[in-house]
DNA sequence: CCATGTTTTGTCAATAGTGACAGAACGCAC
DNA sequence: GTGCGTTCTGTCACTATTGACAAAACATGG
């Protein structure tokens, strides 16, 4: 239900439930902003504000959403023969990071969302993710139909790595970014050739 | 919020809430059937019915839930040497699949079954096969602490390759349980030495 | 400017899902 | 059986989400 914008007057809107998001969440916190309250600041009904945002944490993960977007892009923009591994890898690491809005999110979590739905959504930004490299793949291969399995497997399992080097980082005490590139760096080189543990 | 049963008294309810369910689902249809008129036959209140199922779909798919137990304590009984692989694919092969119920649940989804619900609860299903194959693997290791990544990687991969079979059965004509099967165990070998796709 | 087809919003009315708090039911020691 | 701590339920109130339908805003050819 999350249409992509179609006029420039519905991409205004969703600026506008952006910004009224963003200050919301700043200065009462995630849970505790309403989208109704959002939808008011904003100067739209509250179904409008559903219209462009699925949930309300849709909209708080609205930049994974565009990062999405430019993996895409840039895994199409890696050269022909490359193997997927190293294009994903690529493709992550060329992502021009907004590291304070990365902190920012990170620090919010920590405190004041509710896990389940951070859960939630990181299960299906994986999916996404997978979804991505499937397509990337199944570009690439001279006969996807036959290939489907190979390549949805393929797909799945390189996402399935970079979010379990994601999972351990969550888990861990201290958190630096250059440790959550390590350990996808890690895990993704891990599964080419074949299962970490068997 | 979807407490395991701990006394005869909540499993009680449990059941009658699941027998009401199945009673409504199969006349009128999973969307047209409210939570509420669940709750109703069953002689609860509707914040009781929450508190057993976190859905309306968690209720659709309790017997999913009932089968990760089941699976689990399959995994645990596995030999000690063999390869996860092995393990797991003995596991979900063993299972006591209730075809009648498989088949009634395969009916409902293609006809009146919001498609979203379904992809979200496989997702969540997929997340917790993965998190049964992380214990096992923890179980199993000699220092889990500093293996983290290894394990959690291959469980993840894992469970990434048996729903990467389902997603490419599900996008078939003909569906038959042998083909799923197939799918599962080519999926599952195909990664252990390697992606199938590098 | 006007008529008309399309896109975006708003309104209305339900259902879904949760948190907080109080009462009821249960299990167990005495 | 009584007292007491634990577990399960009901009630209330509120936020989250969605479908259906109508009004408003736009874009466009004439």
């Amino acid at each position: 239900m999350a249409s992509p914008p179609q006029t420039a007057r519905s991409e205004r809107t969703r600026e506008a439930l952006r910004r009224a998001a963003t200050v919301r969440f700043l200065a009462q916190g995630v849970e505790e902003t309403s989208a109704e309250q959002i939808a008011a600041d904003a100067g739209v009904s509250l179904r409008t504000f559903y219209r462009h945002f699925g949930s309300k944490h849709d909209l708080l993960f609205a930049d994974y959403d565009a990062g999405l977007q430019w993996f895409r892009r840039a895994l199409a923009d890696r050269p022909p023969g490359e193997r997927v591994v190293e294009s994903v890898q690529a493709a992550i690491f060329a992502f021009p990071y907004d590291v304070e809005a990365v902190t920012q999110i990170a620090s919010l979590r920590a405190d004041e969302l509710d896990p389940r739905r951070i859960v939630r959504h990181m299960r299906e930004v994986q999916s996404d993710f997978a979804h991505a490299v499937r397509d990337h793949l199944a570009r690439r291969s001279d006969d996807p139909e036959a290939e489907a399995l190979a390549i949805t497997v393929t797909a799945r399992c390189v996402a399935a790595a970079v979010f379990a080097g994601m999972e351990v980082w969550m888990q861990r005490e201290e958190r630096s970014l250059a440790d959550l590139a390590e350990l996808c760096r890690t895990a993704l080189t891990s599964i080419e050739n074949g299962l970490p543990v068997r």
